[in-house]
DNA sequence: CCCCATGTTCGACA
DNA sequence: GTGTCGAACATGGG
């Protein structure tokens, strides 16, 4: 499910426990999402603990915690936070629970490609450093933008911006979204946009990343019906631009919904 | 039964 | 090194 802008909403709903004491812990400590940690000495080392404030960046989150306590989260394709009354018990996909004073905090994950990462030190984690600069972020400049394109030059747009080491956040509609903002057909070669073409991206890159933190990120409210977002989700929608069908290819790898009358190369 | 899914990684191959 | 492709992960929905 998440990209960027849901990512950044899933992050506030756990800021409802913000400034309390973890009680207790619950967790599936068998589950595939702690593949990468110990879910047993997450339970031990949390337990106790302030939660005092999050960051996401791209499709990543970071929660800390007192003492140096650190709970990295990847949401992967089916995952989600919630927050609920501190009563409550954990169902068969509900594979963390952090028990608050007031509240719980539920990580949520049907399909498990999420994953949990945990860090305690004085130093920020290793896997929360030497991170890139974000697409909706001031040091995203045309000029990076460009180079990005330059370097992977033979690559088609669509799997470029699904890269996550470039475009962290983007995912599979905002790639398509930006692309089809921008009038580009999702083939396209990165090297082969006119200096026009790469502005026009650059810009519709910003414009994506900006709206749908402002639009989904806050209160996962619903995109304009201007954008091709609400009409790509079923076959046999139409381009709200032209009236005329949505094309569905797989490019780089993942289901592809562009306008073909008005995405060119 | 079939196919599809807002993600990532890895191995095989040209 | 570049790039592409399919499979794998695990579950649910249509």
């Amino acid at each position: 499910m998440p990209e960027l802008a849901e990512v950044e909403y899933y992050r506030k709903v756990w800021s409802v426990g913000t400034g309390e004491a973890v009680r207790r812990i619950r967790l599936h400590p068998q589950a595939r999402i702690f593949r990468e940690s110990n879910s047993t000495a997450i339970g031990q080392t949390l337990t106790g603990k302030t939660f005092t404030n999050s960051i996401t960046h791209g499709k990543k989150m970071l929660f800390r915690f007192s003492e140096g306590c650190y709970l990295g989260i990847h949401l992967g394709m089916s995952g989600s936070l919630s927050a609920c009354a501190k009563e409550m018990v954990p169902s068969r996909h509900e594979h963390l629970v952090l028990i608050m004073e007031t509240c719980a905090l539920v990580l949520t994950d049907p399909r498990m490609f999420g994953k949990v990462l945990f860090h305690q030190g004085d130093a920020p984690p290793d896997w929360w450093a030497n991170l890139p600069p974000q697409p909706q972020e001031a040091d995203f400049d045309q000029r990076y933008l460009n180079h990005i394109l330059e370097s992977h030059r033979r690559q088609p747009l669509k799997a470029l911006l699904l890269n996550q080491s470039e475009f962290p956040g983007i995912g599979n509609w905002m790639a398509d979204e930006i692309l089809w903002q921008a009038r580009i057909h999702p083939a396209t070669t990165a090297g082969s946009l006119s200096p026009y073409k790469r502005k026009k991206l650059f810009n519709r890159i910003k414009h994506v990343c900006v709206e749908a933190l402002r639009i989904i990120g806050t209160d996962w409210g619903d995109p304009p019906e201007s954008w091709l977002f609400s009409h790509r989700w079923k076959r046999g929608g139409f381009c709200p631009a032209t009236g005329k069908p949505l094309a569905f290819e797989t490019i780089g790898g993942r289901t592809t919904c562009f306008s073909p009358a008005i995405q060119k190369y």
